[in-house]
DNA sequence: TGTATATATTTTATATTTGAAATAGTTATG
DNA sequence: CATAACTATTTCAAATATAAAATATATACA
């Protein structure tokens, strides 16, 4: 805590600021370019996929705010993704045991198979798409994104 | 293009995910914050704020399609938002001397003082929640991020 | 010139998305 | 038990988002 640091923190703040605007960039280019690979090539959404993906990692369901909370976006925008999943006999909603206000999400059979062909393909778009990143890379990125992101969620606690 | 690199390849495959998992969740967390005070501190929106900083750097103002092409989002989203904006007298349409299928878009006067403050405000917002990156691994991690979206965007045309 | 093609924007239909309000059910507590 | 406070989800209204179609204008070139 010394007296003066405002003149020495201006530049800080100006990378800061240059890093989340090249992090944006990075992240609207590759979201796009999935986005469109998914509306090709298998004919559904990102959203859908997000929805999905999270679904395959949990065999046993999610509770809608689990879900939302994952995904961090709201309740309300869950519940109309989920509705128009469950149309397509890709999940399933089941009560909840011991609590009638909650719901379980779960894929059905048909839904695990077909994101089990998107997910390895998605795999390698990313791949090629970050092809420039080596594995050694990708890896200490990954580990100080997450450490950033870790730091911030247990200050907003 | 040496023959066998299935088995190795695979690793850094997972990594690049991996990668863009952490690069999607850190986005997020960060773009709820600012979307949040965004709502509360200045009763504005995120995309909102985008058109006005897309303009706020250019004196001269940009057509519609420079306009989508730089936030890269479609041409029919930067319609409704700027009908918005221009409802507000914040920015202003003029039409394109010598090309009339085009327009142009300004702020205002008002738009450009109201967007001084809010910018202001944002870049400190940013840095305080990257607090735990320094400038110079800003920088770094900020040049890394360019080159990548730089060379993905350059295959792509 | 006349017309095919290309460009710039808006319109349309749908899907997301948010935040807030409404519903329904649970839990804590006097 | 009664009921206030809390929790889980859906509903709602408004804004944002996409892709595709429609409009209007510009440009190329036969």
């Amino acid at each position: 805590m010394s007296a003066k640091e405002k003149p020495a923190d201006q530049p800080a703040s100006k990378e800061r600021l240059r890093l989340w605007l090249r992090l944006l960039a990075a992240q609207r280019v590759i979201e796009n370019e999935v986005r469109e690979r998914l509306r090709v090539e298998h004919d559904t959404t990102l959203p859908r996929f997000d929805v999905m993906a999270a679904l395959y990692r949990s065999e046993e369901g999610l509770k809608m705010s689990e879900l939302s909370g994952e995904l961090r976006v709201s309740n309300g925008n869950v519940t109309g993704i989920v509705d128009r999943l469950v149309n397509d006999s890709l999940i399933v909603r089941a009560p909840v045991p011991g609590d009638r206000r909650a719901m379980l999400v779960r894929l059905t059979q048909k839904g695990r198979e077909t994101f089990a062909g998107m997910a390895a393909e998605h795999e390698s778009w990313i791949s090629e798409l970050l092809g420039n990143v080596s594995a050694a890379e990708a890896s200490s990125l990954a580990q100080r994104l997450y450490e950033i992101t870790t730091e911030l969620e247990e200050r907003s606690k």
